[in-house]
DNA sequence: TGTTTTTATCTCAACGTTGAGATTATCAAG
DNA sequence: CTTGATAATCTCAACGTTGAGATAAAAACA
């Protein structure tokens, strides 16, 4: 049983033996980097095969979890998706386009610089049929892990994000 | 205790109570993608501090595991990397012009479309420096996970890997 | 009230990657 | 020794993100 991560630590052992007692992180960092391009690959194709970008799969499925009515600030967007602001206004400029989401601005008395985004209609439709099929794939993904072991990881990787500071949404 | 991901599976279980049955491999997928984007992040910025971009690095340690003389076929590094031709391409042209590796054609009956990428004297150095550095902030970023848990987390990611056919590097 | 600071969003040029196509070289078959 | 297919690299336009700065509104303070 040997990986990419397996074979890459090989390699430094042998060219830089006196690193050999450093290099434990690699297995869990050098995995995870690994595993965030594959999973970035996988699902980037998995949206575009449904004529989407991962960006707005991602801003999407923000507001339909955000629950009624479907509809959150510019800047709460930027937080959850992990982007900077020239990111969001581009994606939803497209999404708008598209007919995904429309913006709204704050009528009477409310925050004149707060755009509210709001799933269309459309936009409602597209992320139920989107998630279904999503959680189908990620389910297929970890068939081989088990659920057993896959509780088991979550419950390491979520101490880790803790660690780094990903205590919470807001 | 709850992170980022318990908090969106926890909206999502309020919003669509009909999914809960299939959220459990959020838990996973989810964390592994914010993972992702955190690593990313971070290692961007400490390579950034030290005037590197991290495909150049990516490069930089690709060819320095690789032991002497130091230099690979730049399909090679194309594979290493998951990246495109003309993602390679770029690095080497920009990492060239800093004087970090050099392009050495194949002399006499080689195969003369390869390009071979050697590090320079110059780009040896910088590696050095940089795994050392590299390697000591990554047993801080682990430091509250702990070597043994480290080990086990290995592991399950390892499995993952493999399910996703990343079995080696070749 | 008027002034300053902070907040929310948008603008835009620079940057790196993608992905298709071009180029050049090797290999296999006739 | 051609012909055709395969392989390695480079070219280049399109694309999304970044990050600094602009704009405008709200809040804090004098």
């Amino acid at each position: 049983m040997s990986d990419a991560v397996d074979a890459i630590i090989g390699q430094w052992t042998k060219e830089r033996p006196d690193l050999t007692e450093d290099l434990w992180p690699v297995q869990v960092l050098g995995r995870l980097q690994r595993l965030g391009r594959v999973l970035d690959k996988e699902f980037r194709t998995f949206a575009a095969r449904r004529g989407l970008e991962l960006g707005e799969v991602d801003v999407l499925t923000t507001l339909q979890r955000s629950g009624p009515p479907y509809a959150l600030p510019a800047g709460a967007l930027l937080k959850a998706a992990m982007v900077t602001s020239g990111a969001i206004t581009n994606r939803i400029d497209r999404m708008e386009a598209k007919g995904l989401v429309e913006r709204v601005r704050e009528e009477g008395g409310g925050d004149r610089r707060t755009v509210r985004i709001r799933l269309t209609e459309h936009g409602h439709e597209v992320t139920c049929e989107y998630m279904a099929a999503h959680l189908a794939n990620e389910a297929r993904m970890l068939s081989e892990l088990g659920r057993e072991e896959s509780d088991r990881l979550a419950a390491s990787l979520r101490k880790l994000l803790e660690s780094f500071g990903d205590t919470s949404i807001g």
